[in-house]
RNA sequence: GCGUCGGUGGCGGAGUGGUCAAUCGCAACAGACUGUAAAUCUGUCGCCCUCUGGGCUCCGAAGGUUCGAAUCCUUCCCGACGCA
């Protein structure tokens, strides 16, 4: 058994839901906030700090950790988990994104999600986008080359090439030991063409069914060890394989990708690929209305606030995103009003904390002047206390938006939050 | 006192007759960031305006040479160093 998903509440005529996944390493209560640490660690904070702000998962990369420490050595460090010395559930991304991240969106400003809203503008906004915002300055090395049988990388670090098939991915990601991995997928930018999509959605749809494969393969290579606890659930489980939806922004492919994916054996699913801004929740909702209930959705690199509320009454139980943690160390604090730039003038001499009532231990030390004064001075503190708090800040939210759906208070939460 | 070198926008520092409102870095002022090539990137940065353009002032000060000066000359002021 891979996991064990329980759901404790519905939210009353949506798909969204409030449950608990078990794996071995402990519980996940959904709806759930994942932590990125990409390379085995949260940038700036230690494993202690991300427990006492709450988080209960970390999900970090196959690509960045095979290049670096490599793949022997997390496995011989005894798997992501332990290596860093995070004691919860883990989850490995497949290295599917940047297939995106260094392929198609490589050297230019096209990003994971589109801002754009009438979809008549899609066509010459994607242009724009495609030229690139750098303009001149051209990449050091050439971007990643897709073929339907995986993917050719460049090391960013030393400009080496590298290949990643699923079987290769879904190899790594056993090596690296996570509770959760991904099957390998493409994902898409939001501007590819319709043609585009299709033919990336079909290699997406072939590579899951290798990827589950090749996990299948590696499963019966391992010892097996079922240790049950009082209610008769394993307390070990095998890693859970999650297998990913594509489909860009059409609704005939989301559907069609939901479809497919969803009738092969996995332990459940991620909603990938890139979305125009306002499509969120649209797409979320076309494809788990089609997923298998029973079984966790995760919303891969989504973090918004608007986005997450959305995605949950959708029906997504757990997902993860860079913005937290990536704008904190920018400077960009997250509050209920919205965000603040704390490298703002009007920062320099305000000595109220970040956020009044937050009960981040940033919030209850320190002040916007102090946090100010770190980020001028670039101290490294600053990234610490900012990631702390942005971290709080969306992990308990999500935290709050779980206890709403079980208070059956959902809609009423989500309007006090969202305009 | 004499000599040498030098005084450029908030700071450092290019430029040494026209293409200079003046390279560049820092600082400053804003913005962006959604499965992390990210402690990153972008824009603004003399003043004013009807601001994908136009006007004004400007390179220690004053005067001069020149069609044209931050750049050449004269005097003065200031600084560093050397000699007395």
């Amino acid at each position: 058994m891979a996991l064990n998903f329980k759901i404790e509440k519905k939210i009353p005529n949506a798909l969204g839901r409030a449950g608990v996944i078990k794996t071995s390493h402990g519980e996940i209560h959904t709806p759930a906030f994942t932590v990125v640490g990409t390379k085995a660690t949260v940038k700036a904070l230690t494993p202690e700090m991300l427990k006492s702000l709450g988080a209960e998962t970390v999900l970090a990369n196959t690509y960045h950790l095979y290049f670096e420490p490599g793949e022997k050595i997390v496995k011989a460090g005894g798997g992501v988990g332990k290596f860093m010395n995070w004691h919860g559930p883990t989850l490995t991304d497949s290295g599917g994104f940047q297939v995106f991240s260094l392929g198609e969106a490589f050297g230019k400003s096209v990003s994971k999600i589109a801002k754009l809203t009438p979809r008549s503008d899609l066509e010459s906004e994607a242009r724009t986008l495609l030229k690139g915002a750098q303009g001149e300055s051209l990449p050091s090395f050439p971007p990643a080359k897709i073929d339907n049988n995986g993917v050719t990388f460049r090391s960013p670090r030393d400009g080496s090439e590298h290949r990643f098939t699923p079987e290769r991915s879904i190899e790594i990601q056993h090596n690296l030991g996570a509770d959760i991995i991904f099957a390998f997928d493409e994902c898409t930018a939001s501007t590819a063409s319709y043609d585009y999509q299709k033919e990336a959605l079909e290699r997406t749809h072939a590579w899951a069914k290798r990827s589950l494969e090749e996990h299948k393969r590696l499963n019966l290579k391992k010892p097996r060890v079922v240790i049950k606890d009082a209610q008769g659930l394993p307390s070990v489980f095998s890693q859970a394989l999650f297998g990913i939806v594509q489909g860009g922004r059409y609704q005939d492919l989301r559907e069609l990708s939901a479809k497919t994916i969803g009738a092969m054996d996995f332990d459940g699913f991620g909603i990938g690929g890139s979305f125009i801004k306002k499509d969120i929740d649209m797409a979320v909702g076309w494809v788990n209305k089609i997923l298998p209930e029973e079984k966790p959705r995760h919303l891969l690199g989504i973090g918004a606030v608007e986005d997450i509320f959305s995605a949950v009454e959708m029906g997504v139980d757990t997902f993860d995103c860079v913005a937290p943690t990536r704008e904190a160390r920018n400077g960009a604090l997250w509050t209920k009003a919205g965000r603040i730039n704390i490298l703002n003038n009007q920062f320099r001499e305000d000595f109220a904390p970040v956020e009044k009532g937050c009960a981040c231990y940033t919030c209850l030390n320190f002040s916007r002047a102090y946090l100010a004064h770190l980020f001028r001075a670039k101290e490294i503190l600053a990234n610490t206390l900012a990631s702390i708090h942005n971290l709080y800040f969306i992990v308990n939210l999500v935290k709050n938006i779980r206890q709403a759906i079980l208070d059956n208070r959902f809609t009423e939460f989500k309007n006090s939050y969202v305009k």
